[in-house]
DNA sequence: TATTGTTATACTCTATAACTATA
DNA sequence: TATAGTTATAGAGTATAACAATA
């Protein structure tokens, strides 16, 4: 395989754009969902990592503090989530999923898989493999330290 | 290579996680332009494609006709499109891009693509390839008719 | 009747500015 | 002083419902 040269500039312009329309699709799936994006990227984030303190949500998810205030108060006041004092620092507070959370998460990620996985089964093996090591790559840099920023 | 099997529920949860991400990442870079997300993505669409009727720009963005009328109603009142009558469909409308709008969608894709661009830089060549191989793919699904949906 | 587009209204998500409480 | 979190307010983006104009 040659050093075969991709230009930089059309592959960030075709990367952006099929990122940026699946992105998309998958939000019109779930504007029937009882949750919106950010509320259930939040569930989604508590599920696997547990009880989480205000910053280190809004720190994941690229939001201010002040945004990510909001979102949790709509799923606390929904029942979804449950504030609790953390004992060690009076200032923090620790979020966590109720049993309606937990279930309305792992619902709407069943519902949500429904369309993109018949899609995905349709690929060839080998454009699965593609996609497996684009996923790693992209997520890698999603969490890349903005210049100046500390990692 | 083997048939070599990898778990549909994996992938798309690891593709979804990927992509979101990194969408998410682009967002916040934008969120200091002067106009939002699917703002950009309407002048870009007209560049692209040229003059464009609502129910074209409603159906590619997979927006309702009313969320795209105000999104152009915003468009318009920024002197970014300007609105022209179809003559041979009176209830058509086209809209264009105006000189501002063009330099606005030349110039934010560019201050975008800063990021984007360092980061893929610093990837190796292969890694260069498998991510332009995946875009493809993924416009390719994201395009894909729902259920139902005639193509 | 069907299609194209608009307006009214409401919700989610985000931001900045100003604030309280704890370390 | 610095950190953790909240509230007030505003704007973008989306949806549904109800509507007008043209085909």
């Amino acid at each position: 395989m040659t050093t075969s040269a991709i230009p930089i500039d059309e592959l960030s312009q075709q990367l952006r754009t099929g990122i940026g329309r699946v992105y998309r699709r998958f939000r019109a799936l779930r504007a029937t969902d009882e949750l919106g994006d950010a509320a259930m990227s939040v569930l989604t984030r508590v599920r696997k990592e547990g009880p989480q303190t205000l910053t280190a949500l809004s720190d994941d998810a690229r939001v201010t503090p002040s945004s990510m205030s909001q979102t949790v108060n709509r799923l606390t006041a929904g029942g979804y989530l449950v504030r609790s004092a953390d004992p060690t620092d009076g200032r923090r507070v620790l979020f966590e999923l109720t049993e309606s959370g937990r279930r309305t998460e792992r619902e709407s990620i069943a519902r949500g898989r429904a369309w993109f996985e018949g899609e995905l089964t349709r690929a060839t093996d080998e454009e699965r493999a593609v996609l497996l090591r684009a996923a790693g790559i992209l997520e890698r840099i999603a969490d890349a330290p903005a210049p100046g920023e500390r990692a």
